[in-house]
DNA sequence: ACCAAAATAAATAACGTTGTCAAATTATCA
DNA sequence: TGATAATTTGACAACGTTATTTATTTTGGT
C-alpha cells in the first residue's frame, strides 16, 4: 500500500504539505497542491483511514445495532434512513445484526467501543420495550421503534396513537360509521396505542358501543405469533356486518380481501378498508390498492442519527424523551 | 480513553504483556494475566482497533457494497447471510448502500479501500448483469445475485434454470399436465433461466407445445416495471385452462390467487399454483399456503464471504466462475 | 533594496497499538 | 550448586497518519 511519504518523495514535498492536500486544509501554494495531485494519481494513493482514526479524535463512525431489524423488510427502512443521513454528515454506519438464537446486545455494543464508534443506534423490529444493561450508558445513545424499560434513552418511536386516530377519523369522515377493527396482538405497544387513537376518534364523532367491533387476528402459541385473520375476519364480517374494516397490518389485509371477496362484496365500494404498515409491494398489488398508514422508518432512521449528532454537542438534559413521529395515510382506492 | 499504558501501570507490568493478554498470545505467567485482567476491567480498557489496525496488515474488514440491496426484502438474507459468516470468521462487514439517485459504486469502493477493508461482497438487488469500472480490481471482489458483464469476477447466483426445471418437474409428478407460466420481464436472467428450465422439464415429459403457455406479467413502460398480473392470469385461466399455473413471483401470486377464487376453483384442488421467491411472509399468509422455490439468499450470503476469503489464499486461478446455487421447494398446500 | 510581517513548508512529536529482539527470570539437569 | 536451556518480560522501533512547533520563503511597504 502507498503512503503519504511516498507521495510526498514523489511530489516532491514534505509529506505534511501532502496531508494538507488530503485533508483540505489551507495554506498550500496551487501549484504544489497540482504537484501533490499529480502524485497521488499517478501513485494510486488512498489514506489509510485507521492511521488517521489513531491520531484524530473523532473516528466519524457510527455503530447501527439491531435487534433481527435488518432482516424484516418493513423496518429495513430504518436503517437505510440512518444510513443516507450518517453519509449526509460524513459519518460512517457500521452495522450489527444480533444474533436471534442467541440475541446478545452488549458483545455487540463492545465491538463498538472497540471501533471508537462515536454513538450507538439500537434498532427493533417492532415497537416494543427492551432493557438495556448498564454499558449502554457509555455512548450516546439513540433508540429507534422501541423504548427503554428503564426509560433513559432517548427515543425514536412511530406515533401509533395518532396513526390510529388519524386513519379512524378519516374512515369516519368518509361516511363509514360501523368500524371493525381487526387489531395485532394487544401485548404490543402498537396494538395499545393505536386502539387508543381508534377510540378516541369514534368518541369525537360520538359513536356507540354498538358501532364498532375490536378483535385480535394474532394469537400467541408458544411464544409464536399465528396469523388468525382469515378467521376472526370471515366471523367479524358475518356477524357484526362493518362498512369499513381498520386492518392492524398491510400482510393480514391480504386475508381480508379474501373474505371480503368471498362474502360477494367489493372492497372500496360495498365496504372500507385501511391498514397500517405500507408494506412494501404488498398495498399496490391488492385490487383495489389498499390504503394504508404508512410508518414513517426511513424518516425515523434519518432523525436517529441527526438526533444522535446533536446529542454529543449539547447536554443530554432532554435525555429520556421520546419522539413520536407521525405517520402518512397512503390513500389508494381501499375505503 | 483509556489506554493500554495506562492498563500496565496499573497491573505493575510493561505494556506489551497487557498487549500479550489482550491478544491471547502464549508465555505469559498466570499470574501476570490475573493482575493484567484485573485492570483491564477496573479501568474498563477497551483496545483501540483503529490503532491496532495500523500496526497490523490484516484489518478484519470487509466491504459490503449494494444495489439498494438491503432495502429490498427478499435479498436482505443476503446481507444477513453474508453478515453471519463474516462473524463467524472473525471478521467485520462494512455495509453502503448505494443511492439509487445517483449510484456510484466506485465511491463506495473508494470508501471501502481508506478502511483497508480485505475484500469486497458486491450483491444486487435481483440476478442481473452488472458493469464494473476497473477499480473494483483493486481488491479481491465477489459478485452476489449478479454477474459481471465482462465476465471477470466470481459470482454467485441463484440457479434459476434448475429451479425452473426443479418446480416444473415437481408439478408434472403430480399429474399436472396443462401448465402455463406466467413468467417475469423476459429481459431479465431469471425469466430466461426459468423458462430455459421450464421447457426442459416439460421435454422430458414430452408435452407438446400445446400443453403449456407462457405469459409475461410484467410490463415496462418508461423505465417502470408494472404488474399486470390480475389482467394476465384471468386470461390465461380462461383461455388456455390451465391444471397448474406457475407464478414468477409470489407477490404475483396473491393477484393470482385471486382470479382463481373469482372463477369458483379452488388452489391446491381444482387447479396447481407453485412460485418463485418464498418472499417472507407471503406464502404463509395465503391460503392455502403456497408451494414456492426459494431463493437461497442467505446461503449465498454465506458463500460469499466463504469464497471470499479462500480468493485471498488461493491465486484467483478460478475467477470468472460462477456458482449457481440451487433452489429447494418449499413444499406447502398449493400444489 | 531592506525589513517586518505574512504565508507557506518542513521537522518532529504524538496517537495506541503490534513486532522484534535482547534482557531477565525461572526451570532443568548433571 | 552451577551451567544451560526454556520461559517470560520489557525496551524500543514501527505502522501511517495528524498536531504542533520551527524554519523558510514570499509579500508589502518604505
Amino acid at each position: 500500500m502507498v503512503t503519504i511519504k511516498q507521495v510526498a518523495e514523489v511530489a516532491g514535498v514534505s509529506f505534511k504539505t501532502v496531508s494538507r492536500v488530503v485533508n483540505k486544509e489551507p495554506g498550500v501554494k496551487p501549484q504544489n497542491i497540482e504537484k501533490v495531485e499529480q502524485a497521488i494519481k499517478q501513485l494510486g494513493y488512498r489514506p489509510n483511514r485507521a492511521a488517521s482514526l489513531v491520531r484524530k479524535k473523532q473516528t466519524g463512525i457510527i455503530g447501527f445495532i439491531s435487534d433481527e431489524i435488518s432482516t424484516t423488510p418493513a423496518s429495513v427502512a430504518i436503517l437505510k434512513g440512518a444510513q443516507d443521513m450518517a453519509w449526509e454528515q460524513g459519518k460512517t454506519l457500521m452495522v450489527f445484526n444480533l444474533d436471534p438464537k442467541k440475541p446478545n446486545k452488549d458483545k455487540l455494543y463492545e465491538e463498538c467501543l472497540q471501533h471508537r464508534a462515536e454513538g450507538i443506534i439500537y434498532g427493533a423490529m417492532y415497537h416494543q420495550a427492551v432493557t438495556f444493561s448498564n454499558i449502554f450508558k457509555s455512548l450516546p445513545t439513540v433508540l429507534v421503534n422501541c423504548i427503554s424499560t428503564s426509560n433513559d434513552f432517548l427515543s425514536i418511536v412511530p406515533d401509533d396513537e395518532q396513526a390510529g386516530y388519524y386513519v379512524t377519523k378519516q374512515l369516519l369522515s368518509k361516511g363509514y360509521r360501523r368500524i371493525a377493527f381487526l387489531n395485532l396482538n394487544p401485548d404490543i405497544i402498537a396494538a395499545q396505542q393505536r386502539q387508543k387513537g381508534f377510540l378516541k376518534a369514534l368518541d369525537e364523532f360520538g359513536l356507540a358501543k354498538s358501532d364498532y367491533h375490536i378483535a385480535t387476528i394474532e394469537k400467541v402459541v408458544n411464544n409464536k405469533t399465528i396469523n388468525i385473520t382469515r378467521d376472526v375476519a370471515a366471523d367479524v364480517l358475518t356477524s357484526f356486518k362493518p362498512d369499513a374494516v381498520l386492518c392492524g397490518k398491510d400482510l393480514a389485509a391480504i386475508n381480508l380481501y379474501f373474505e371480503i371477496e368471498r362474502l360477494g362484496l367489493t372492497v372500496g365500494k360495498d365496504i372500507g378498508v385501511a391498514s397500517f404498515d405500507n408494506w412494501h409491494d404488498i398495498p399496490e398489488i391488492l385490487d383495489p390498492q389498499l390504503s394504508t398508514m404508512a410508518l414513517p422508518y426511513y424518516e425515523m432512521g434519518r432523525l436517529a442519527i441527526s438526533k444522535l449528532l446533536s446529542l454529543k454537542t449539547s447536554p443530554p438534559e432532554s435525555d429520556q424523551s421520546v419522539y413520536k413521529m407521525a405517520c402518512l395515510l397512503c390513500d389508494r382506492q381501499s375505503f
